[in-house]
DNA sequence: TCCTTTCTTGACTAAACATTCCAAAATTGG
DNA sequence: CCAATTTTGGAATGTTTAGTCAAGAAAGGA
């Protein structure tokens, strides 16, 4: 069991995501980490080792965390057209508060080799179980069938990104919830 | 006839929106705009304000192009179906290059307003000349007449942001090209 | 030619920054 | 209750930053 004095390395973790997933890294100061997360300034470096290095943290921490909500939900629902429609709702309903990966990849790009790798790892694993819940819902006639479930599933994570933009750019519920029926329209 | 002497404004802007292209505006230092707009440190000031003004004005003239690019490509097919296809290609072709619209949202959501009033321009004579194409088309029979040509403007410029996303993750001209093709299915 | 205006250059300031150091305080295991 | 370990917060360091200043070079007009 956890020491109770030693601070909760994951809760502290999940106090610099949101610091980074608001400001992104650059417009991130140690400072504001430190008060965020309610640690000592030694304790941070000690912990995480520098401000890169738990950005690059905060950001696996993040997408291990998104993957893992987006496939339980996917597979949540008995019919597979169901689960990817529910996946899409709940991009909807979260894409208030901004995206990291989305954040990240704006902002660096492919220029962070150890960035990449993460964003990598994230992508092979969500795509795998969308193209698996896809090939399901295209059996069952739910889902087009002229379409591999490849290229849907690239393109339903693309829309995803393109949800949380418009949100970030301010478009309401309606609006997003417009562009999801539009997405899941496509490949229907 | 502007003197010999004085440095070209805007030709300087388009070189400070290229480093803002790639790093952003928290990622770029005065620095890096001095060298790369080739001119001198106070020209900088005495022309553009500072840093913040200067990245305010190169998004806005970076929207504005934008925009006129969108809507000129739009309108030069005679079939409204055409050069809604030509829109999407050329936002896939051009995808490679970092968006300073989609950058600039990323970075800075709706925190400040001088930016979301540019957004907001640029947004609004976009769409409006892509709604009314997008009737045309619906009257041609060439685009789904069920939607509203809002809807289906606001859904191709969120794919335009999520290929444009994806292309700065790292996806293949391939790839991006499968996005548009799965967007204009959407629609048509 | 001289004068005015504009641009450049490099040095400068002052603040913010990430990171390290240190000593005190807190917490735990024994 | 003691000793080892951690956490903390403030001070210190050295770098980087945005922005200013002042002297000089280039150009154009008279």
């Amino acid at each position: 069991m956890a020491r109770s004095k030693e601070f909760d390395r994951e809760q502290a973790l999940d106090a610099a995501i949101d610091v980074f997933r608001d400001h992104g890294f650059e417009g991130t100061s140690t400072d504001m980490l430190v008060k965020s997360m309610r640690i000592g300034r030694q304790s941070l470096y000690d912990t995480f080792g520098d401000k890169w290095q738990l950005y690059r943290s905060a950001v696996e921490r993040y997408a291990t965390a998104e993957t893992h909500a987006h496939i339980e939900i996917l597979r949540r629902e008995g019919q597979a057209v169901d689960g990817i429609r529910q996946m899409i709702d709940r991009v909807v309903e979260e894409a208030r508060r901004t995206c990291l990966g989305v954040g990240s990849i704006c902002e660096f790009g492919q220029t962070r080799a150890e960035l990449v790798a993460v964003h990598q790892v994230a992508d092979r694993r969500l795509k795998e179980a969308m193209r698996r819940r896809i090939a399901e819902a295209q059996a069952a006639g739910d889902v087009v069938a002229g379409l591999s479930p490849v290229e849907v599933a690239d393109f339903l994570v693309a829309n995803f990104a393109g949800i949380r933009i418009a949100a970030r750019g301010g478009a309401d519920r309606a609006h997003l919830q417009s562009l999801a029926r539009l997405a899941l329209r496509a490949i229907t």
